[in-house]
DNA sequence: ATGCATAGTAAGCTACGCTTACAATAAGCC
DNA sequence: GGCTTATTGTAAGCGTAGCTTACTATGCAT
């Protein structure tokens, strides 16, 4: 019956395995000592793939706020793993980086994620799983899409669309 | 190089896609008045489908932990949406029942859920879904699964894995 | 120079979950 | 029966991951 939500729709399953992901992350994480959340984790990895950027660049790319962002530099930054480097262009912003100690620490949390989600996925083919990421990776863009819209909803208006 | 992780690895587009999608779930309910987080929502639509379980039973199904469980089931049963009865066969538990005045809420964070999903999932058949949401309740399966593990490691002991 | 825009941050809030400790009750065992 | 142990639910308090709002410092255009 349509009265019976069905509670493994595709939206539910999906923040289950996400918030399941998190806490066995979380879990790995603890367990190597790393010292790390996993939020810090996913932002310094992030780092890695962009250094040298402004913190708004990085936020944007993370589908964070730069206020979130930046409470999570300054962990990283009072643990050493990042540098706020003056950006000589623009005396406002500041560039990222992260430092040589960072490095190790970046490897481990790779092979953390590797691991477990080698365990995670088990039993799902490699072209299946190439394609889940490709589809989710589509989700994700309508996804930005539509917090563009409703953070501009103004400039929107009766546009048709 | 191996020394730059991906960041849109599995996980982490995961992770991405159910941050976007609980952030986009919340404003859509809150935009529709519903008065309700989503969280509250996920646990009510969860107890309409599993009418007159225990509470532990429910925890267990969502996979969250009975205390956590318990919160919401407050927050519920104030706004009068739930009911806790005594099992009649144990003065322990409680079996929870939606109230009538539920009917409708549930009826509308349906359709929250629908529309939202039509618009996230728009450019992908019904096939490609179809498969995904498979998948992903086998990656769910694999987290309950380590999760498991992890609650009861005494037991895992050298058992061969 | 004046006025508006932009980069980062301080302060404080919400949502979602957890652990630990406990009361009440049930169930197994002599 | 009486004792011990297990189980159900909850009170209290914590941590993580985000957000908004308001502010400072700086840049840019007129």
């Amino acid at each position: 019956m349509s009265s019976r939500p069905d509670p493994d729709a595709l939206g539910f399953v999906l923040i289950d395995v996400a918030r399941m992901l998190r806490s066995a992350f979380e879990r790995r994480i603890a367990t190597a000592g790393l010292g790390l959340t996993p939020g810090e984790a996913r932002t310094l990895v992030r780092i890695a793939t962009l250094e040298g950027s402004r913190q708004l660049d990085i936020a944007q790319r993370m589908g964070i706020e730069p206020m979130t962002l930046s409470t999570y530099l300054d962990r990283l930054q009072s643990l050493g793993f990042i540098e706020r480097r003056p950006d000589p262009a623009d005396r406002r912003a500041k560039l990222i980086f992260t430092t040589p100690a960072a490095g190790a620490l970046i490897a481990s949390i790779r092979t953390e994620q590797v691991e477990l989600m080698e365990h995670v996925t088990s039993g799902i083919g490699p072209e299946e799983l190439e394609l889940i990421r490709d589809r989710l990776k589509r989700l994700r863009a309508n996804l930005c899409a539509l917090e563009e819209d409703s953070a501009a909803p103004a400039l929107a208006k009766d546009a048709g669309r």
